[in-house]
DNA sequence: GTGAAAGCGCTAACAT
DNA sequence: ATGTTAGCGCTTTCAC
């Protein structure tokens, strides 16, 4: 009789790995902000999925909640373990839990400190230092950041900026500014660097969102962009094509960041080691419109 | 001996429910167009986890990949199994194996004809319906609707113009125009209906990329929006906020279907009948600048 | 080589 | 009430 199914279950208890992975998330609670998951799950899937692997996914929000559904991911007789978040929760007691369930780990985006895991991730640095170049060259040479709050992932992007800048010769004039990460706060700062008597040429913020609340200050003081100051965002959000002018960012490929967390962690499950090291995917520069360089010819 | 946790793969062995649900994920391969996953599974899994229940993820793009996930799935013991697809493909196998597979079964979005499960959706006619009746509360008496192809949303959509159309008195002009749903095609009907000679005074976008494409056409033939000319999208996508004007769309909570889904299948599970019926949570019209109302104080 | 038996960790149906 | 045992479907071991 053909169409025969072995029970996984079964398959398992009898001591064979379980063949599933967890996927722990930390959704931030920050609404419809945190987009992109599908992507990561394309990419993730698709490596996990021909290695014979299923996803078991399982998140929320509390330390408390994490914690819970830790356990019965691990309850699961998961092989292996993803963590996802944009800032997981510095929690002594899950951290514990974490690194005693003693199966291969993979942290993508926030990690946390002391469990030995695999860090994925796209760089930061790197892309921060792309876009910082980019104006460089343009020949700008007063710049300001627009620093946002947070580890991750605005540690390694304000590191790239600063590396581009000390990698410059002549050095630049550059600025750092600290901010709250969001469109409103990019405006504020915005209305008052924009109005000083020598303002700074050349934006580069953090995120997305910084920029196109600094070009909308820029806007209403009708000081024109690209022509008298050039700004770059980072993330690529679904805006960025759409603002005027259309804004100059950093994209990294989420769907890249998934597949190598599970080449990772399949690895990792398939020797028997504890993942570690440091994968990063290298982000591009989408250029558009906010910088000037397309005036060029 | 505190921290005792009980083998999950065992307990369901033993012939008690597994409190796993299967999600299977037809991708549709079109990009990172099909994002609103992440709010889907947060509103899944509030309801999902509170109820015991742990999710697994499976998917894929083509029919052989989807029923190999499937029967991983079902492998799995899953106790029910949710089907998230913007089209699912129209296998017959692939069919019959869900047919077969005979636990609950509730699909969002596309809905695959002949196997008995629930449907949960945002109901794409109401705010159809919604965004239609705003523009005739506006006066508008020639309407244009751009359509797109596919069954799953656009059927729901289109009927929502008309019953809105419809239940006008008097009775409004109204014209379907099919498109192929992107924002080229909806810049090339603009281009084309614009510089008619007794022009449509509102178009009703069966999508925001439509729309969006729309309004580019309007703004390269020098019609000013929203006072020549009214336009409606659908999706409220993350760009539709920062058009220019600014796009007055219709928005559905991809986190109350997910919910939905969630509570329709658990509740279908505990009673062990197979999962039925039609729910649908209601979007809202999210007003804006291209229809002009905002102009009127 | 093929075939029987033990056991994975638990639950259910028994027996005491 | 508490304790014991069979068995879920598979894999692995050990005997033939």
């Amino acid at each position: 009789m053909l169409g025969y199914q072995p029970n996984a279950l079964a398959r398992s208890l009898a001591g064979r790995p379980s063949h599933t992975l967890g996927l722990l998330w930390a959704e931030s609670g920050s609404g419809p902000g945190d987009d992109g998951l599908s992507s990561f799950l394309a990419g993730l899937g698709e490596v996990l999925y021909t290695a014979g692997y299923t996803l078991a996914l399982a998140g929320g929000v509390s330390p408390n909640e994490l914690a819970l559904r830790l356990d019965e991911l691990l309850s699961r007789q998961v092989d292996g373990l993803i963590l996802l978040a944009a800032a997981f929760p510095d929690d002594e007691r899950l951290i514990r839990r974490l690194a005693e369930g003693a199966c291969p780990l993979v942290v993508c985006g926030a990690a946390p400190e002391g469990i030995p895991a695999a860090r994925v991730d796209i760089n930061q640095a790197e892309g921060m230092q792309l876009a910082t170049a980019h104006l460089l060259a343009l020949g700008h040479r007063r710049l300001a950041y627009l620093d946002a709050p947070g580890e991750w992932p605005y540690r390694g992007r304000r590191e790239g900026f600063l590396t581009a800048v000390r990698g410059s010769n002549p050095a630049p004039e550059s600025i750092l500014i600290a901010t709250n990460g969001g469109e409103s706060s990019g405006y504020q700062v915005g209305e008052r660097l924009l109005r000083a008597s020598h303002p700074p040429t050349a934006f580069v913020c953090a995120n997305d969102a910084l920029a196109i609340g600094l070009m909308r200050a820029a806007w209403s003081q009708g000081v024109a962009i690209p022509e008298e100051v050039a700004v770059v965002g980072f993330g690529d959000s679904p805006a960025a094509a759409y603002t005027v002018p259309a804004l100059t960012t950093v994209r990294g490929s989420l769907r890249a960041v998934g597949a190598d967390a599970g080449r990772v962690l399949v690895e990792a499950v398939a020797t028997g080691e504890p993942a570690k090291g440091t994968y990063l995917t290298s982000p591009k520069l989408v250029i558009r419109e906010s910088c000037g360089s397309h005036l060029w010819l």
